[in-house]
DNA sequence: TATGAATGAGTGTTCATTCAT
DNA sequence: GATGAATGAACACTCATTCAT
């Protein structure tokens, strides 16, 4: 069942999607400035004027893919889920999570990344929609572990920063060494472990 | 002292110097895709012809930009002058370097790693040039600190990697909230010092 | 009164003259180039397609508009109500009413007068259906009067297009001179009297 | 002789000319709409991009020609060359100057004309560069005659637009009527006098 | 008959690169 | 070596027209 305005809608989704879709794969492959829209036409199966029924032009896509994609909700939903099972269990889990959606979408996740870098309007965009939320999550988590008296008294503002710029940063390089790096094909497991290690107990050896 | 082929030299390594200048300060402000070789000329003060004179085109601008701006060789300096002062003080001092040229060539360094990230060859060469010499010193650092007994046994080729990504993804969170940010403004030494403890000391609080 | 077909037909008659006014807006709001068919087919109430079951194209828009607008009936039939108040009164009043038309459909009419400039066919339809009847009505007048001995010995023909050319001369040039120029807020019974004299009495004094 | 900069300028003027004929011609020949910059390059012999260097793009080609062609010198220069031969022999004079610049540059005129009527900002670049200067010079010209006690007293503001009109929608009409019409191939100058009777006797026959 | 989403040919414009001076 | 005018391939975007519903 639906009527025949719901079926219009359905499809209009659809395209937006499919649309959606084949402009982050292009982009990816090719980047922002060198994707054509012919490019993104064909890998979404439709015509370029088609895609300027849905979206005002190229950068446009750029924008809504940003919004559209960077969905911070997995994330969200895990930070939200704590605590069950022990910070170290915790922010391992968390550390491995995040690895797994950077390895898993490298080129998109940098591609988005290179593309806010280089724009100040997508800089705002994401910092209000993706970073905020994110960081404002983690500093409660922070302080709240703080209080509990189970964490150092630490400035939360600046350690979340630190955490969330590690994990970014971490991917970042391992990017740019690409597979002959030793990150690239270790277990994300035992990685999580040992960079979960490192933040809660630091370097330094402890005094019996 | 300045045979006529040596002041031949002196110009000529004068102008590529003075063309690469340009071109950086015009990548940076504009990005490499929009920005133009009469541009890049303009700010030099010469033709666009001489430009060819001296590279093969607007790719070569920034692969040279690559190879001669992303000198590592302060902080590979920095990093041989060390462990006079102790650990704590000497990671402090590392990372206030870092977030001083960090914060002081925002732009600079994010186009370039921008760039970096969008194309597999300046990822390698980026890679081969700058990543690995101070990540083998970083590494090396390490282990002997570890040997040492001050730090307790991690795996140093991680650790390393965690550490510089958090100096690059601090940054670049920084940028991407702005002024708006905490870190913005805020004093880099406290941000050093704390983030020195972080590492070092970890999150967990120490039972007495 | 008003069988199934009837009022098919009155619907069909209906919605042409809408598509057709709706165009003729438009295309003098934002000329013949720059209308899109989704414009005018806002302005008429209907969606694009519905254009064309009533119409081939837009161009056929255009011809349509000239064939149904520009009626000649008004201007005929003044010529033909004549004569009954003297040639002052009458050539009076012709040039008052064209004068009304004029300025109340400039740009409507100049419009339509520049795509006509731009293209054969236009010209062709317009010549035969609009300006030959006028001219030949005008000629007809002026040969009876000549006849009369009212009027000089003229050649009908030329002065018939020089007093039609002089009343879409005049116009044009008011409309270029816009708000600006002397003749926009004249009074036009006054202008009219002045150029009947004009064409009636000449410029040069006569002697008493 | 000429110092490498003069030759500069020489071929800067020459290929500004160049293009700007071209511009004209293809204007000319297939309206402003139709005309490509392709077409414009191939009839100027010259590339696309070199349009480009030295005009803003094809719009202000379209301004350069309203300002350069439409040169009212030779009118101008007629009129104030006048009156030794008596008003009679002058008018018609400046009627069939009028006559063989229009009709031996119909089309050219006519698409300014047209792209004039079409285009508010052309229609004030037009008014103040050529209509002003011709009308107030005609203006003028008309009340010393009526000063002189040769003229009747007429309004001389209204008379110089009707006058002016006149030309241009005669010629209009001509070129509406095409070669079928009665004034295409008429001698000019028998027509000249005829409108210059006109003018100066006007219709009405004069008691002797 | 009415609809409006899909189409894709066609356009103005940009800009890295070349080369005659 | 230095210059900068000329080049033309490449691209984002528009819009008249079609046709499945």
């Amino acid at each position: 069942m639906g009527t025949r305005v719901e079926r219009k809608e359905r499809i209009t989704e659809q395209r937006t999607r499919q649309i959606l879709d084949a402009a982050l794969s292009v982009f990816s492959r090719k980047g922002y400035g060198e994707a054509t829209m012919p490019d993104i036409a064909r890998e979404a199966g439709v015509a370029v004027g088609t895609i300027y029924n849905y979206y005002e032009g190229k950068r446009e896509l750029l924008v809504s893919l940003l919004a559209s994609y960077v969905s911070t909700q997995p994330f969200v939903r895990l930070l939200e889920r704590t605590l069950e099972t022990g910070d170290r269990a915790f922010i391992a889990a968390v550390i491995k999570e995040r690895l797994d959606f950077g390895f898993g979408n490298m080129d998109r996740f940098f591609f988005l990344m290179s593309e806010v870098q280089r724009d100040p309007e997508l800089r705002r965009l994401y910092a209000q929609e993706v970073l905020w939320p994110v960081l404002v999550l983690l500093e409660k988590y922070l302080e709240s572990r703080v209080t509990a008296g189970s964490f150092r008294p630490v400035d939360a503002g600046l350690v979340a920063r630190a955490m969330g710029g590690m994990m970014i940063g971490f991917l970042a390089l391992c990017r740019i060494e690409g597979a002959d790096g030793p990150c690239w094909d270790a277990p994300r497991g035992e990685m999580a472990a040992k960079m979960a290690d490192l933040l809660l107990l630091g370097l330094q050896a402890r005094d019996p």
